[in-house]
RNA sequence: UGGGACGUCGCCAAGUUGGUUAAGGCACGGGGUUUUGAUCCCCGCAUUCGCAGGUUCGAAUCCUGCCGUCCCAGCCA
């Protein structure tokens, strides 16, 4: 990289605003953290957030941590600590420190003495319907808990009473005491430690009180010196408190939370409460299914991390909400695997095609190229035999003008081969068709001097008898809807697209991808980016396909219609 | 009807201490190369910055008013 460019991506307000305060000299490195609650699998917009995060110190200079805010032991569990870690490596960033917001619960509790001690905490024993009752509401202030202005030797008394285990879930809580005429409804004394009696992954049952999001989260940060806090657009509001809270309490250092706009795909939900919910009730096979916007199931639909992380550097950072196409996130992974992926011929569909001259029972070995741009990638050979498959797609009987592949009479160049002609269509006794007798050109073969001739099509094939079965998958987008969570009247279940998944049984691949180990990517020369599903085994091959070619062919059948 | 935020081309998004013709990407349209209708390469694509006024020699950038969208009343995060 030459000195003088940048090191990374397009300008956005938290960048600009991180280069003000360096050259200001407000700080001598940048620390950031990502945040996850581990109470499910990563997806595409957390990646956004993952690439920010950890993007900023690569830029400036500094670290990042991963932090698990591990607050609700209700809803945590081990399993999605474990799928946050590989998710997070996978994208190819390494944490400096991994943390924990439970590995601050002492701490955690000597602060909110401190705020009990200072007249700015208290214990309120009414049950939640009287809180909310006294919260107020939008329009009107609320009211004072009966309890707000007890003693200081009480609240002591009665947190540590909390602490000990000796009173049921939801008897009392501790209450930040701000301003219950507060117009942000955060303000109006938040409830900050709450009874749980429910064992946590990481600190089992030491526990019965845990500390609240508010409570944790901007403590955790000042613990750990972290210097830009950064978060969703929704926590604006909780900002006043995060604050209010870094004041009154001896912090070690004062972290500052930024909001920018959440990622929103269409076609698709990004929510953990409705990934949730598809995973629960079977809509998908599980948190990695193809379908899923969960980075888990991007890597098996076969996405790459370059891929992921130039869409989250390229849609950029604001405060405004935005829709990105679920297209943008395919184009990147067109354009990485373009330039990276060997090429390989595969029918999906197959239609037989005899090639009359062809002599029996041979078989000619043709070179193909591994990508036609980088002759680095290399050369194999692929089996030419008078059988083959072609592609049913690639035949018509009655064909428009524009179509440029097989039909009646017609030629077509077979790629890495010759040119053949269809001679004859073979159709059973109820007309359906059978199999296509063609000639070859042999003078047309690749490197032959008649290879120059040109015709309009060229298709790809694999031989009948070297040919590998196998299954292959096809994904749609999973809703009908652009904006699937975004109607209030319909559970958003109703708008699945239950033509999602497409499995073809018959699909015959060329020889060698048998081998293909999960993790490899190829391109079937025509179709679109495919890989290796760990379903499949090396007698039982199984492909994903991850995105299809761009295909103007489509588009344009599409007008002709 | 309270508070917080946002509104620049179909989708994203630079630009905001006011100063030449409003970056870039995607999409789209046109053309070229091509044994992938892929890739690649050219060209085109906002007299206009939610709307209406105002300040100014000059405004997307400042002021006023209005309109629209999103978030907040969990002992979730």
């Amino acid at each position: 990289m030459s000195s003088n460019e940048p090191a990374s991506g397009p300008t956005n307000f938290i960048r600009n605003r991180i280069r003000k305060e360096l050259e200001a000299g407000h700080y001598e490195r940048i620390v950031t953290r990502f945040p996850p609650e581990p109470n499910g699998y990563l997806h595409i917009g957390h990646a956004k957030s993952i690439v920010l995060n950890f993007s900023l110190p690569e830029e400036f200079g500094g670290y990042t941590n991963l932090r698990f805010d591990d607050t609700n032991p209700e809803k945590e569990e081990q399993r999605y600590i474990d799928a946050i870690r590989e998710d997070v490596q996978w994208l190819g960033f390494d944490w400096k420190n991994e943390c924990h917001a439970s590995d601050y619960f002492e701490t955690l509790y000597e602060y909110a003495l401190h705020l009990i001690d200072n007249g700015l905490a208290y214990v309120d024993e009414q049950d939640g319907e009287s809180i909310r009752a006294q919260r107020g509401t939008l329009t009107e202030p609320g009211t004072s808990s009966p309890h707000r202005d007890r003693s200081v030797a009480e609240n002591r008394l009665m947190f540590e009473r909390m602490r000990s285990g000796e009173l049921p879930d939801g008897a009392c809580v501790l209450r930040a005491k701000i301003d219950m005429s507060a117009p942000n409804i955060n303000l109006r004394d938040p409830v900050i430690y709450r009874i749980r009696h429910k064992a946590h992954p990481r600190t089992g049952s030491n526990w019965c009180i845990y500390p609240s999001y508010d409570f944790a989260h901007g403590q955790s940060d000042a613990i750990e010196y972290i210097t830009h806090s950064l978060c969703t657009l929704e926590f604006e509001d909780h900002r006043p408190l995060y604050d209010w809270l870094i004041e009154h309490l001896p912090v070690p250092s004062r972290p500052h939370q930024i909001e920018f706009a959440r990622l929103n795909i269409d076609f698709t939900v990004l929510s953990k409460r409705r990934l949730t919910r598809l995973v629960d009730e079977g809509h998908v096979s599980g948190w990695d299914d193809p379908r899923m916007p969960t980075i888990a199931g991007l890597r098996r639909r076969g996405f790459t991390p370059d891929s992921i992380r130039n869409f989250c550097n390229e849609i950029g950072v604001t405060k405004s909400e935005s829709t990105i196409p679920f297209g943008e996130l395919e184009r990147h992974l067109r354009d990485d695997l373009n330039a990276r992926a060997p090429r390989r011929m595969a029918v999906l569909k197959p239609l037989k095609l005899v090639l009359t001259n062809f002599p029996e029972g041979e078989t000619e070995w043709l070179e193909a190229a591994n990508h036609p741009q980088q002759p680095d990638m290399g050369i194999r050979k692929v089996p030419m035999t008078r059988e083959i498959y072609i592609e049913q797609d690639d035949f018509m009987e009655e064909a428009p003008k524009k179509f440029f592949r097989l039909k009646p009479g017609g030629e077509v160049r077979l790629r890495n081969a010759f040119i053949i002609r269809c001679d004859e269509v073979i159709k059973d006794q109820a007309g359906n068709l059978v199999e296509l007798h063609c000639s070859m050109d042999p003078e047309t073969r690749s490197g032959q001097p008649g290879a120059e001739r040109k015709v309009k099509g060229t298709i790809h094939w694999v031989s009948a008898e070297h040919g590998i079965k196998s299954e292959v998958r096809l994904y749609d987008r999973l809703f009908k809807l652009p904006n699937p969570g975004g109607d209030k009247e319909t559970d958003f279940v109703e708008h699945l697209n239950e033509e999602s998944l497409e499995v073809l049984n018959a699909a015959i691949l060329e020889p060698g991808l048998d081998q293909a180990r999960v993790g490899e990517f190829f391109q079937f020369e025509r179709l679109g980016y495919f890989v290796p599903d760990p379903d499949g085994r090396e007698e039982a091959p199984v492909f994903n396909r991850a995105v299809t070619l761009r295909d103007t062919w489509a588009k344009l059948e599409k007008q002709l219609r």
